[in-house]
DNA sequence: GTCCGCATGTAAGGCGTTACATGATTAA
DNA sequence: TTAATCATGTAACGCCTTACATGCGGAC
């Protein structure tokens, strides 16, 4: 959940989908389900009443869909305000505890920020991403090599784990930002 | 949660130090808010409550420990049966939804093996991790090729961030096999 | 006429987050 | 004596998980 805007991970992602297209519940739950995205949930129990209170917030408004003959079918689709939360959201500057903490946060406003804010502000969003993680992994090394004698071996080679990571995001970014230049 | 032993992974995390050392609640908040390993939690709302259900569990037992005439301060140490399940939760084979939903607890496994179950069994443990990935990474590949078209370029990025970020730990896990070998 | 896929939901339970609260010890 | 640090907790809340439940429509 984060501070301002109050949107859940899973809450940004089923915003992010309806933005891009209207859709039923269990349109989105076949996306969590059969593609990659689907990192998460899938499951009714979290979607339906996360839809619920998009809908009581405001954010979204479901209709009665025609989807030829068949019964129920609500269809979401994003009102006004809740395209404004969105696209707060995905402007908030990339923080050093986004970065901690919410790294899964941060694709998932990636893989939706292009076409609801555009391409300069996403240039400047993977800018932002790359120098946070660069200033977040000099600390980690820092860490690491003050107390490189005195951890095992396994130790050391789990958090080497986690600044590859974070250098490979950066690398990523970088190349992205080279990409999405073209 | 894991299925059989039941082992929150930040349960496994508290396990896992208590197993390398003693000590008390803040002593493992400490850990959580001053190492990298920190990723999580280290609010005493979520830690205390935590060795209350280890402690009911049967699986750590605290005494009043003696620290230099200080109040209270409960040291926490691990039991037999605690020493047991943390042991069989580290032998667990890895399984896809391992890789597709608990990589964070995978890699807190992965912290906390070596002096539990042995180098051997930690050795066998990166070799399936990174097996698991390689097959893992097939699956989104295919989906990516077969996708690539209709899909949106930041779209495409994200995603190839997921897999690279696979191949990364891959890569890391067979270098971590050659340095533990030696 | 039965089974599978579409489509939506509820109920119980668990756990983590945030915020609040307390009280002892030590250093300034 | 005041503040910071040590040390442990509770209460409210939110959200996800698992499991259960329901009912239509088409295919065989």
């Amino acid at each position: 959940m984060s501070q301002e805007t109050g949107l859940s991970t899973l809450s940004l992602a089923i915003l992010g989908l309806i933005s891009q297209r209207s859709q039923t519940g269990y349109d989105i739950r076949k996306v969590f389900l059969t593609t990659p995205m689907g990192h998460f949930s899938s499951s009714p129990g979290a979607i339906y009443p996360a839809l619920r209170r998009l809908e009581e917030a405001g954010w979204i408004r479901g209709r009665e869909g025609a989807g030829a003959g068949r019964r129920q079918r609500v269809v979401y689709e994003l009102t006004p305000g809740g395209l404004d939360v969105l696209k707060r959201h995905l402007l908030r500057p990339v923080t050093p505890e986004d970065i901690t903490w919410h790294m899964d946060d941060l694709m998932m406003r990636f893989a939706f920020m292009d076409p609801l804010i555009g391409r300069e502000a996403t240039l400047r969003f993977l800018d932002d991403f790359a120098a946070e993680i660069d200033a977040h992994v000099i600390g980690l090394r820092n860490y690491l090599d003050s107390t490189r004698d005195i951890m095992p071996p396994c130790g050391r080679l789990a958090m080497e784990n986690g600044i590859q990571g974070y250098e490979m995001n950066a690398q990523w970014a970088r190349r992205a930002i080279k990409e999405l230049q073209q």
